[in-house]
DNA sequence: CATCCGTGGAG
DNA sequence: TCTCCAAGGAT
């Protein structure tokens, strides 16, 4: 077959078959195409649909997101995950206002400088926004490719992306280049989904590999399994007068710059006493609360918290790293998703005693 | 280059 | 309950 057949079939499909009605499509607003971009990686349409529309309520463009505080940013990206992306979209936009005056840079090269932005991401913004001729290599594309020509290894491999990478290359149309683009993706999401794939409707059956070789569910190569380490986390819920204190996470590791729940060291046996030495604030009393089985995708984590309700929260005073936050503003707080389970637990939890009001 | 970074859906 | 991984990028 001919390289230019991929292509012809792809369009030709996507007219009546493509979608066309996503909340990012229909515009060639650089700022909504990359929003949607960032907010995709590693992310499924349904997911990120209700987080898309607040997104851009509250910054509708690049000035708005640039000029905002970045725990703005962050709390619209709460239950997302992957929050760097969030503090990079941020970057990125200060650095558009900065250094390009506003304006989104025009080019696949000059976009992939931004933060967060690699070579595929670029090239998808470049494709919807100016109509570059640019490749993209997300996971609907490297599953596509791997099946459709037959490519066998893993495609996390050095090896083998490089050459999904060329072949992407090689079979790009020269005209229409946003249409095919999403009709890559489409393709990928709809019909050669990774399980159960629709090959009976697919436009690739007369050259697809994988399907004359009956071997689709073997390709794209799985990744090599590993063992998913256990870890475990106690952490304190220190309330007082109705409110819980938060901790700002350091910039990188986990949750980086998110606020969180304070984190007892492991050795400290006694979470009052702790928390009376680290914070300067009179505790009553500590008892914990039920487990909270997290899963990422590198680790399993435990978390056990620790309710301590202290006297008074004047001896410790918000800042930066610091917030003592109402039950009422938790909804608008960027919190990672296991906090805000546990908070949201506790405050519909009946109180110790019955005739005790809720401690927060 | 292998590892790290979240969360939720699907099977 | 468990596995696998989705419109990837940074280090």
């Amino acid at each position: 077959m001919r390289n230019g057949d991929f292509a012809t079939r792809l369009i030709a499909w996507h007219g009546g078959h493509g979608r066309h009605d996503l909340p990012w499509q229909n515009t060639r607003d650089p700022y909504r195409i990359w929003l949607s971009e960032i907010m995709l990686q590693q992310t499924q349409v349904d997911t990120v649909i209700p987080y898309y529309a607040r997104f851009l309520a509250r910054f509708p463009d690049v000035a708005s997101l640039a000029a905002a505080p970045v725990d703005d940013v962050l709390a619209l990206w709460s239950g997302l995950g992957y929050y760097a992306r969030a503090r990079n979209l941020h970057k990125a936009a200060q650095a558009v206002v900065a250094q390009h005056g506003g304006e989104f840079p025009r080019s696949a090269a000059e976009i992939a400088e931004l933060p967060g932005i690699g070579r595929s991401t670029a090239a998808a913004i470049a494709a919807f926004a100016f109509g570059e001729r640019a490749a993209i290599l997300d996971g609907n594309v490297k599953r596509v490719l791997c099946r459709v020509f037959g490519i066998d290894g893993f495609p996390g491999e050095r090896a083998v992306e490089q050459r999904l990478w060329a072949l992407a290359e090689d079979l790009l149309p020269h005209t229409e280049i946003g249409t095919y683009i999403q009709a890559q993706m489409d393709l990928g999401a709809t019909l050669c989904t990774r399980g159960k794939p629709a090959c009976g409707r697919c436009p690739m059956t007369p050259i697809c590999v994988a399907l004359r070789e009956e071997c689709v569910g073997e390709l794209p190569a799985a990744r090599p399994k590993k063992a998913v380490p256990q870890r475990h986390a106690r952490v304190a819920v220190i309330v007082a007068g109705g409110e819980v204190l938060l901790e700002r996470r350091p910039p990188t590791g986990i949750w980086g710059g998110l606020l969180a729940l304070p984190e007892i060291p492991a050795d400290e046996a006694d979470a009052a006493r702790w928390v009376e030495a680290r914070y300067g604030l009179a505790a009553r009393a500590a008892r914990p609360l039920p487990v909270l089985n997290h899963t990422f995708t590198h680790f399993r984590l435990e978390m056990t918290p620790v309710l301590v309700e202290v006297e008074r929260r004047q001896t410790l005073a918000a800042d930066d790293d610091h917030r003592w936050l109402a039950r009422g503003a938790l909804a608008d707080a960027g919190l990672p998703t296991p906090v805000r389970r546990i908070l949201a637990d506790l405050a519909a939890a009946p109180g110790e005693t019955p005739q005790r009001a809720l401690p927060w």
